[in-house]
DNA sequence: AACGGCAAA
């Protein structure tokens, strides 16, 4: 602890915090600036400390280590919260949390009273939680000079900037702990670097000393390509020449199970090479890394607001995320990175920073916060981001909380727009939420906003083998052909039937999920399934048994934050290593009785944390739908005026053959999301601004009539580029509830929205200085005009023919 | 008939 470079600047870092209310910190991978910042500021005496964390890991595991280095039970002095976890209590003064935990606190109380520190930590990543954040600490170090203290931690090409954000404010550099890393750069870029970065790992093996090699790729594809010829290359090489080499691939799409046995420590005289998308970059560590090999790439998630779609890029990292990567080289030792581009282009082509998340994200969700914190001194169009969104994406996203009923035609926040905000839903989401109480089928639409909340639910298992084998997708339900909300619905309601049972996900082809247990809630756990100190788990009211196998454990993060994988299965495991896993003395029975809770199990468990699942595949599954849908309903029980009518969930209840009053609440939610069939074939035309002409996703439950015509209107989830455009997650809605949202289309006006119409200077000056949207508006007017006449004479059409 | 970088309330 001693050795952390941070402790030697304590005294400069708490005299620049005492006389300034902003102070930034640039602080290098292995400064401690996570662990030790809060503790300094402790020690000195302000009351209560907020750090964020982009990652719930992070949260967690740090606050776990800065209580084990402070001596105190966590949860006490230092604790931390995140979603669905809150493990604080009233003596917490030191509190880590998600960035999005703290954004939803400042929605109670926006001065976050509570607080005297509040530090951002990792701003140099520039997620869209923290990057509000920011903008939201300006104002606030203003309203609450005298007792707010704002600490933001970035990295050094970003440091300047954010200084200059918050009016030139100081700038503290803080070494970090890593050894150093010799850079390489190619002569050119490689025509073809898949081929160049096995040709680099490869030479790398056979040449040089031994240490891991971690090699940086775009994708899953890529890195099944490049593992597979890794394998045959090494297989090939000489016995006996060179060390072996045990090859891993890594990315977000890999079994936990899988991304975990990179952690295992290689066998004697064996070299890892692991090919990894940008997972390695920030949120996986591995140890014993000396090579790194960078392709210069990396996918990213981009919006573009004025066709409202979503692409997948691979795009050319920034330095900011070259330096990442080359530093995750010289954690152990002095090691190498391999850049497979010249350094010219480094210098000349790579941005300084990554692309902020707000400039490539839809902003509705954003705006909607923004707008229900009631700032007064605040145009949403000129909030003060350090780097702001184009006007075109803050328009979108006003057209789109206008037409949801999230905002009024002068931009004013509605009493709806209000609760929607208190949901941790996208916007569309929550006005169905509460549209779908109107109708009496809240619990349905409960259900259906936490299983797409989910995003990767249905989605086939990652491995090959999984792949070969035929997904029994015909036994789970079909929506009725109505669309995708309606068959995940039933999905969650067959589920529901099997008492949650997560041999019926895996079954079904669906992904469980990964439960993290961690201190007491973990402890509850192991008394529950008590199947650890048993190996049978006898599933109380079905006559399957289980059985549960530790699979693996490992260790993650800075803060040493330990990881079981459990994995249930209906096969007898081999072996139990559990039993041996245990100290002896608890191996045997721990009956309910004596919880809570044994000490010497408590401080045990203390510093573990238990990640539960048979096969999840990133970590959102059904689970994940089941604890979103408590906590939506929570929260909804919570803003409305009367009691709800909320059920856990209606059990065979099929005869409901059309789900009317559901889908017509998903049309007045999805307002901003519709879509009608073109007149011959069965492309659809998104309806508003400038339409797109797209398809049905191939994976849709969407089902099309005896003609083979898809339904007239149906509101989408997501629009996505693939590169050919997609609706993904599409629902059929009926015209006579499109009508209503079209005449509102017409109402639209951008220029009143932004707030424009009440601009004194403009009106006075009597100049008819109308923005382009308004030529704009317009001409959607009349395009709406002749659609609208169009669905009219085919309804009429249709209704004649019956 | 497509196919998924990483997060998070």
């Amino acid at each position: 602890m001693a050795t952390l470079p941070i402790v030697q600047y304590e005294e400069k870092i708490i005299e620049t915090v005492e006389n300034n209310s902003i102070v930034v910190i640039i602080g290098e991978t292995g400064s401690g600036k996570s662990t030790q910042l809060s503790q300094m500021l402790h020690r000195r005496g302000y009351s209560k400390i907020a750090v964020t964390q982009p990652r719930r890991v992070a949260a967690v595991s740090v606050a776990r280590r800065v209580a084990q280095e402070l001596g105190v039970q966590l949860g006490e002095e230092v604790g931390y919260a995140i979603r669905f976890e809150d493990r604080t209590s009233r003596n917490t003064r030191i509190k880590y949390l998600t960035d999005g935990v703290l954004l939803r606190e400042s929605l109670a109380d926006p001065e976050l009273n509570d607080y005297s520190v509040i530090i951002l930590d990792e701003a140099h990543e520039r997620s869209l939680n923290t990057d509000i954040l920011m903008g939201l600490m300006k104002r606030l170090v203003k309203l609450r000079s005298s007792n707010l203290k704002v600490l933001i931690t970035s990295a050094t090409l970003d440091g300047d900037k954010v200084s200059k954000f918050f009016r030139d404010c100081p700038v503290l550099n803080i070494p970090g702990k890593l050894f150093p890393v010799e850079v390489l750069y190619s002569k050119e870029r490689p025509v073809n670097y898949l081929d160049t970065a096995l040709k680099t790992a490869l030479d790398i093996h056979v040449r040089q000393p031994e240490g891991d090699i971690l090699i940086f790729m775009t994708g899953q594809d890529d890195i099944e390509k490049l593992v597979s010829k890794l394998e045959d290359e090494v297989r090939s090489l000489d016995e006996g020449s060179c060390m072996d080499a045990i090859i891993f691939p890594l990315h977000g799409s890999l079994p936990p199970e899988l991304q975990v046995r990179v952690f295992n420590p290689p066998p004697p005289n064996c070299r890892r090479i692991i090919v990894a998308t940008n997972i390695a970059e920030t949120s996986l560590t591995v140890d014993g890394v000396v090579y790194v090999i960078d392709s210069g790439y990396v996918k990213q998630r981009q919006y573009n607001p004025s066709s409202r779609m979503y692409s997948l890029e691979v795009v050319q990292i920034s330095k900011v995320q070259a330096n990442q990567r080359a530093g995750r080289a010289g954690r152990t030792r002095p090691g190498k990175c391999y850049r497979l581009y010249p350094s010219q282009l480094y210098h000349d082509e790579f941005l300084d920073v990554t692309v902020p998340e707000i400039q490539r994200s839809s902003l509705a969700g954003s705006v909607l916060y923004l707008k229900s914190l009631d700032l007064p001194d605040i145009d949403i169009l000129k909030f003060d981001f350090l780097d702001s969104p184009s006007s075109e994406s803050l328009q979108d996203a006003l057209k789109q909380l206008y037409l949801i009923d999230a905002i009024d035609e002068n931009g004013a926040i509605t009493s709806i727009g209000r609760k929607m905000a208190e949901l941790p839903l996208e916007p569309s989401l929550s006005r169905t939420l509460m549209e779908a109480n109107n109708y009496g089928c809240i619990t349905e639409a409960l259900t259906v906003a936490a299983m797409l909340s989910t995003e990767t639910a249905l989605l086939p298992g990652q491995s090959k083998t999984e792949k070969k084998r035929k997904r029994p997708l015909s036994n789970l339900p079909d929506g009725f052909g109505l669309g995708d909300h309606i068959q995940l619905l039933q999905i969650y309601e067959r589920w529901y039937q099997t008492d949650y049972d997560i041999g019926w996900c895996k079954d079904h082809g669906l992904q469980v999920g990964i439960i993290m247990y961690s201190g007491i809630s973990m402890i509850k756990w192991l008394v529950s399934a008590s199947c650890i100190f048993f190996p049978k788990l006898r599933h109380s009211g079905h006559t399957a048994t289980y059985y549960l196998q530790l699979t693996t454990y490992c260790s993650v993060g800075a803060g040493g934050l330990f990881v079981i994988l459990l994995q249930i299965s209906t096969q007898e495991p081999k072996n139990n290593p559990v039993l041996n896993f245990l100290p002896p003395s608890k191996s045997k029975v721990l009956p309910p009785a004596t919880y809570p809770y044994d000490d010497h199990l408590n401080h045990y468990c203390s510093h573990l944390a238990l990640l539960l699942g048979p096969e999840p595949s990133g970590v959102r599954g059904m689970t994940f739908a089941r604890d979103v849908r408590k906590q939506l309903s929570q929260i909804l029980q919570k803003i409305a005026k009367e009691p709800l009518d909320i059920k856990e969930n209606r059990k065979g209840e099929e005869f409901r053959r059309d789900y009317r009053n559901l889908r017509k609440a998903l049309c007045v939610g999805y307002a901003n999301q519709l879509a009608e069939r073109k007149m011959h074939h069965n492309g659809y035309r998104t309806l508003g601004f400038r339409g797109q002409i797209v398809q049905v996703h191939p994976s849709s439950s969407l089902s099309s009539d005896e003609l083979g015509k898809f339904p007239d209107y149906v509101v989408y989830h997501e629009l996505i580029a693939t590169p050919r455009p997609f609706m993904r997650n599409v629902c059929s809605v009926e015209m006579k509830w499109v009508i209503p949202i079209i005449n509102k289309l017409n109402t639209l006006n951008v220029y009143k929205l932004s707030g424009g119409g009440m601009d004194h200077v403009e009106e006075e000056s009597g100049i008819p200085d109308l923005p382009k949207k308004n030529v704009e508006v317009s001409a959607a007017a009349d395009d709406n005009e002749s659609r609208i006449q169009a669905a009219r004479e085919r309804f009429l059409a249709r209704k004649a023919n019956k």
